[in-house]
DNA sequence: GCCAACGTTGGC
DNA sequence: GCCAACGTTGGC
């Protein structure tokens, strides 16, 4: 598989938000607790240092794109799943052969405008978006150029 | 709060 | 390996 350049994560805002990310030092922040197999290897395999991130909010009131962020890291073993007081405890995970794998991401810019999901289903250009196919649920999902280009245009930043 | 769509778990 | 039961995601 070609490495696609550009991501979309998924985040709950009232957990944590794209205003969270750019409040955090360094406006950055590992991008832990992600446990489905399918995701990891989106970050740990499929993801190069200074890919673009679209950052989307979940389960938020509306749902959808906030702000764009980058790949700020190599990726590494999440932390969270060796701490027994983490609510991402993984018991199976050993130390010398991880489990889970992160990325830290760290904040862009915000987009202009909000781009809500009924927008981006508006959209026959964001059509085939992995995000908007029916049952996807995965947190961490590739984006093509041109759904790329498509979003910051509606989200009213130029292409970048 | 409801519920469709998935993923995971565990008995067998 | 099958699959029913259960848990989670996430839009509405």
């Amino acid at each position: 598989m070609p490495a696609p350049r550009h991501w979309l994560v998924k985040s709950e805002p009232d957990f944590f938000s794209f205003a969270d990310l750019m409040a955090a030092p360094g406006r950055r922040t590992m991008w832990d607790g992600v446990r489905n197999h399918q995701a990891k290897l989106f970050l740990r395999d499929g993801m190069s240092l200074g890919d673009g991130v679209l950052f989307y909010h979940s389960n938020a009131e509306p749902p959808g794109v906030a702000g764009l962020a980058r790949v700020a890291s190599e990726t590494y073993a999440d932390p969270t799943q060796f701490d027994p007081a983490s609510p991402y405890f993984d018991p199976k995970a050993k130390p010398e052969a991880p489990t889970w794998f992160l990325r830290d991401i760290e904040a862009v810019e915000a987009l202009a405008t909000f781009v809500p999901l009924a927008t981006l289903k508006s959209s026959t250009k964001l059509s085939g978006m992995l995000l908007l196919q029916k049952g996807s649920r995965l947190s961490v999902t590739p984006v093509t150029a041109p759904e790329w280009r498509e979003v910051l245009r509606l989200g009213g930043l130029k292409a970048r």
